[in-house]
DNA sequence: AAGGATACCTGAATGC
DNA sequence: TGCATTCAGGTATCCT
């Protein structure tokens, strides 16, 4: 089958870094809007103004501008941004394709100052942060920045991993839950950016059969299941996130968390501990991922 | 209330 | 071959 997923915590962490380093200091000359319906709030709000951070909440990402506005991005499953090569001077733009559907033009004042030397291919002070999704489930806002945390998707969000989900919290949390422990995993209202190719993984790190009730855990898998996800995001973050498929970074480059799924898309092959085959059922409407000899 | 089903959408895989 | 059907999936929304 056919791998689909949408970035996850490590591939928009790895965007939202790539983002800081190549757009923070720029300034937003235009926006144009292929697709409308992907777009929400007036752009004129944002035109002109300068990017000053870009913050990243669970799977979403938040670029803050110098008038107390933001950009707000959920990428959900095929959304990609991805910055003009001509910024970087490393080849021609391949993009905009047909599945572009915003563009972002953007002036580096930085650059602007050198454009006279060979940093530019062309001489042109501008370049574009292309916004391009395949199935258009996706979605960019304008909205005030001290009205991001109302959004409907940011007020819902649980905690964040490798930062407030403590091991205490993280117990608490599954001692209540009564529901497979990988539903919990996934609810981005408890935990804030594990999808489904993590949430398999750290499972089978843990050594945790996915469907296992949540609140029947004991300490000590509590504990491994804990130390389990932050190793698979970190991992994730490290490896620059999995590409499988559709998921690049700003660069447009894979990343290479793919070469490291333990039982994500793994489905009738050897499990790499012990060789049994990989199973996959369905849970929640999700393809899931399990070894059934290793995960109890 | 909380869990389940459905809509959104298109490329790839499958079916005939 | 080629056309039609099925499937995947994060989140919002509706449904039970």
């Amino acid at each position: 089958m056919t791998a689909y997923f949408m970035p996850e915590l490590p591939e928009v962490e790895t965007i939202r870094r790539g983002l800081e380093t190549h757009i923070v200091g720029c300034t937003i000359e235009d926006i144009e809007i292929r697709l409308a319906k992907q777009f929400a709030g007036d752009p004129q709000l944002v035109i002109g103004s300068k990017i000053i951070a870009v913050r990243r909440f669970g799977k979403g990402l938040v670029i803050d501008l110098d008038n107390s506005y933001s950009i707000v991005i959920h990428l959900k499953m095929t959304g990609q941004l991805v910055v003009s090569r001509r910024l970087l001077t490393i080849g021609e733009d391949k993009y905009p394709n047909k599945w572009t559907h915003v563009i972002f033009k953007i002036k580096d004042q930085k650059l602007n100052i050198k454009n006279t030397n060979q940093r530019l291919k062309i001489n042109d002070p501008f370049s574009f942060l292309y916004y391009n999704d395949i199935r258009q489930f996706g979605w960019i806002k304008i909205v005030k920045a001290d009205e991001v945390n109302n959004l409907p998707f940011f007020k819902s969000l649980g905690l964040e991993p490798l930062k407030d989900l403590t091991i205490i919290r993280f117990g608490k949390m599954v001692k209540c839950f009564r529901s497979p422990i990988k539903s919990l995993l996934m609810d981005q209202g408890k935990i804030a950016g594990i999808g489904n190719i993590y949430a398999n993984d750290a499972l089978f790190a843990a050594k945790i059969h996915p469907n296992r009730q949540a609140q029947l855990l004991t300490q000590a898998e509590i504990k491994k299941l804990f130390k389990a996800i932050e190793g698979v995001l970190k991992k994730g973050i490290e490896t620059g996130g999995a590409s499988e498929w559709n998921y690049l970074n700003v660069l447009g480059e894979k990343g290479g968390y793919q070469n490291f799924f333990q039982v994500y898309n793994r489905e009738g092959e050897k499990c790499k501990h012990c060789s049994s085959l990989i199973e996959r059922i369905k849970m929640g409407g999700r393809g899931t991922f399990y070894c059934p000899v290793c995960q109890r």
